[in-house]
DNA sequence: CTGAAAGCGCTTACAG
DNA sequence: CTGAAAGCGCTTACAG
């Protein structure tokens, strides 16, 4: 069932069983309504090929990522995407994911030369990352989720990175804590970067130098939170508040804490960034953990709204947007304790 | 730069040009090689709508799954995917993800109509689907990951969720258990039925009568193991031995014989069924976890090269799997301890 | 070995 | 308000 039988099973053209089936304005209001009730019942559907041909559009919204570093193996980004794919599909859009094998730029240049994609969704950018070039430089209509440096202006969105460590390291400092340690994400990433930024500005607002020691990088694994947590308490001055990029690095981190006999809350104070991800509950563990919050999933929602008025024409100022985070205060984090022999405390907490 | 250009600029008609760039034979090597560096330097692509409305092929592969039930945020799906994806792209496919908002059988019938993807991935499908039928009288190809009954052919890959059941079972018989718990999958889902058709038949096997209260049905979380061993263990006649469907499941179990002071591979075996899931390492618990195991990413993997050969004619018969699983013995299994007043002991494991 | 021509199934100025 | 015609950018019998 193709236009040209529906039009002659109609005795219209094809030009008008088209408009009528695109809600233009200019057909009688009797023809449209013949028109839509004998393509439903027909099961007549435009061939979306040919569409995309004639229109230059395709309704489809490009995620790419190195095939390396597959970033289907991380939670954070998975979330993302299911957000992404919810929202796209609600404005009618599908979602295309394309893992890169060998040259990212490369293949960049050809989506947009293929024009399989209306737009491109790019994820896990690099600091010192050329691909904004590149990007630049192709027709193609791009939103990033993160902020990397650049010359020139373009669509984001991204969450206040550098606030939420001002928040949590000041609420650490607001405890009484003063060595206090950044568990961050990967140091090539600019979201890690701002981490460490907000970490270190608020510790020198508190007058505090800030401990290189204490400012770990990594993939957010469990696996680091643990090995961090082990590493930065066999210092011979440990922090007493641990900051993790991730619940899930935090939960490395209670981890490690076991094993040593610390206990959370008392003897060490933990705190995370929350991106509401399904399957890791930071207000079930045990005791349950303070974290910023601002949920990666509705991040892919928005961003599904904000490419598609990107491709319908909106401007890219229009399309940059920095998200708050919220604090939300639980039982892992409290006044240090002061023991004996410890360099530093909090007397003034015992008042 | 269209295929016009590209051929006006080498002097050439584009019939040539186009049979140069996708290497028919009777082109001159020459002129092959001429149109080939021209292509190249001008970075010449074509362009993937005409190409798909004049072939009516796409290279785009369909994986499609309703919004309610989000599998985004089911590792098991994700892995799946990770592995569809990359080999997908090593073929020269896309991945085009849909969630479907409500009607899951309208909107597969809208994709082949609309001719957007050249097959179809189906996944988590109901036991009493009707979408086999569906997907029958449409002409689109597809392929299904697991089984449900059917009454005419179809390409599928599998894992051998029977024997799987059958051989943890038999091992924990064979150490010497008797009370044999099933910590299964969503009921409505075939492989979960498999399993517990397997454990079933592995204790009749042993002349056991299988305990309707030994089987549990549900999604497989984390939560829900912990859920089902507490409400197992808390049986007038525990279980010795819990057999879960994945090892996310089996790490609940494991939280909840930590807080019942149970101790795992003395007090209470316990196996799972291993996907080899990134971030879920089953070598790692403690103890380590005895499981029977078939990576579900190299299942996605296969099944992109099953769908493409599918997509190029070949036969239904030649697109059917199942495969074995490995059974993997951990610290986690071992003969029951008998306690006074068990009713039913390893006694025989102690000669 | 190469090219002119038709066709894939739509959309969209343009004319009436 | 409707229709004839051109065009989107490819592929592919077919003829030579």
């Amino acid at each position: 069932m193709n236009l040209k039988t529906l039009s002659e099973h109609l005795g219209l053209s094809p030009t008008t069983v088209s408009r009528a089936l695109n809600g233009y304005s200019d057909v009688a209001r009797e023809t449209r309504e013949r028109v839509e009730r004998a393509a439903s019942e027909l099961g007549y559907r435009p061939n979306a090929n040919a569409k995309r041909l004639a229109t230059g559009r395709s309704s489809i919204i490009g995620v790419s990522f190195p095939t390396g570093r597959n970033m289907l193996v991380d939670p954070h980004f998975i979330d993302f995407l299911a957000g992404l794919s919810e929202e796209a599909a609600a404005l009618d859009h599908d979602i295309l994911i394309s893992a890169i094998k060998d040259d990212v730029g490369e293949a960049y240049k050809r989506m947009a030369a293929k024009g399989t994609v209306d737009a491109l969704v790019l994820l896990g950018l690099h600091l010192n990352n050329d691909v904004l070039e590149l990007m630049q430089g192709l027709k193609l209509p791009f939103i990033v989720h993160g902020r990397i440096p650049s010359d020139f202006a373009y669509a984001y969105l991204d969450i206040d990175n550098h606030g939420a460590l001002v928040q949590a390291t000041r609420l650490m400092l607001q405890l009484g804590h003063t060595r206090i340690a950044n568990l961050d994400g990967p140091v090539n990433q600019s979201f890690s970067k701002a981490r460490a930024e907000g970490w270190r500005e608020a510790l020198q607002g508190a007058g505090i130098t800030p401990e290189p020691a204490y400012l770990r990088h990594g993939q957010m694994t469990e696996e680091n939170g643990y090995i961090f947590a082990r590493e930065l308490m066999a210092l011979p001055t440990p922090p007493t508040a641990l900051i993790c990029s991730s619940v899930i690095m935090a939960s490395g981190v209670y981890r490690a804490c076991r094993e040593l006999g610390l206990s959370i809350g008392s003897d060490v104070s933990v705190m995370a960034h929350d991106d509401d991800l399904p399957l890791f509950y930071p207000e079930r563990m045990d005791p349950p953990l303070t974290v910023t919050r601002s949920p990666i999933r509705a991040a892919g929602c928005e961003m599904a709204r904000m490419v598609i008025n990107l491709i319908n024409g909106a401007s890219i100022q229009d399309c940059q947007q920095v998200w708050p985070v919220d604090l939300i205060f639980r039982a892992s984090t409290a006044p240090p304790i002061s023991k004996p022999g410890s360099a530093v405390g909090g007397a003034e907490k015992n008042s």
